[in-house]
DNA sequence: TTGCAGTTCGGGCAAATTTCCCAAGCCGGA
DNA sequence: TCCGGCTTGGGAAATTTGCCCGAACTGCAA
């Protein structure tokens, strides 16, 4: 590992959209530990620029075009576990929160959050720690509280199937014909998939289902 | 109006996101003829920041929580119908730049942009001119040439709005809270987009905006 | 063999939401 | 001026959700 203490921090900056990256790289640099050394503008390339460059933190935001930020995390962490990964996005649904970490990053911090909050989030995640933003803590306690699993993995045989033929936009009467099963059930897997999954929301659960590529869109 | 010219271009930023409107400020105030003079993130305290400010040029996002920033620009430019508004943001649907010209916005540019694009724009829009960045111009274009309009054109804009915020995954009640209506008028809301978009369950109505480019996933 | 744990399947019932229908206010165009 | 569309919400019946429960079936291990 990098010398932090005598370097500072080199960072990978990872986002689709040029002003921001350029933004976010003058607010990181006039911290002065902190030094940009690559940016990347989709997920594809994210691993590219962390092989040639080596940062000691890369700052993605998932919301990204193409492949899925959260792909983009376990394609770099599946070469490199040491890689340390800060999710830095406008989202906060606790199941995205949970599928980041889950795919192996190091903290998530939302743009809500005030600059010193993201620059000591870097910090935080460049010493090894995990960090996440207060925002981001409420919404996991919260969830927390209810004895739910983390996330799709935690699903049976047909509640995957259940989730796919609803998310791609099938009904419940539908579904229950397509499985020979009652309404009835089906309802109740659907109630048992959101409570599981942590989705409050059938639109959360369409956006689960789809990043993590159980159906297309 | 201000002599441009002589003293620069001022600038009102409103953003929901701190650190964003921090990049924003070093990255325009790096060009030397923009300075900007006031920050406001949301659209509820720009118009109090531009009537305080009388800024050249306010750049505002109008993915921002509370009122639609559609409702900010008509606010502003009610009360002052010679401001210049230049629009900033990641959403590129037609309909969205068709509602934000025919509200007063002077520009349009997404967050895709080269910095230097986004720069002209300002400088553009401050001249008194149209502006609007490669990629609006030519989804504007092919908007035009289309002879059947996209799903989302039967859609009132705040209706589109109001499906913006659903299928990003928000609940009713939240909605509800951050556009000021009751449960009601948003369910009747989603109701009634369900039937003019003819989508029957709510995975298809995400569905649906995520292939209009309302939401991305 | 027994027993435990997990998965699948569905009933029940109160609470919430969806589905329609309706109305009033506002604004822009004919 | 009148018409039509958008926005905002009330009302009431129909449906779904949220959360409880039990039962059958599986595999697995003591």
């Amino acid at each position: 590992m990098n010398d932090v203490a005598a370097t500072g921090i080199s960072v990978l900056l990872v986002d689709d959209h040029p002003i921001v990256r350029q933004g976010y790289r003058r607010v990181l640099e006039s911290q002065g530990d902190l030094h940009v050394v690559a940016e990347a503008d989709n997920a594809a390339d994210a691993y590219g620029a962390f092989k040639a460059h080596d940062p000691d933190v890369v700052v993605l935001d998932i919301s990204m075009p193409g492949a899925s930020g959260l792909e983009a995390i376990r394609n770099i962490r599946a070469r490199s576990p040491r890689a340390r990964i800060l999710v830095f996005t406008m989202h906060n649904e606790a199941v995205l929160v949970k599928s980041a970490f889950s795919a192996g990053a190091s903290g998530f911090v939302t743009k809500s959050s005030e600059p010193s909050a993201v620059v000591n989030a870097i910090r935080s995640v460049a010493r090894g720690e995990r960090a996440m933003s207060d925002d981001i803590a409420h919404i996991l306690a919260e969830d927390s509280l209810s004895p739910t699993g983390s996330a799709l993995d935690q699903l049976g045989e047909r509640e995957i199937e259940i989730l796919r033929q609803f998310a791609g936009g099938a009904t419940t009467e539908e579904i229950a014909t397509h499985l020979n099963l009652s309404v009835k059930t089906v309802q109740n897997y659907h109630y048992l998939i959101k409570t599981k999954t942590g989705a409050r929301t059938d639109a959360q659960l369409v956006r689960l289902a789809a990043t993590c590529g159980l159906t297309r869109i």
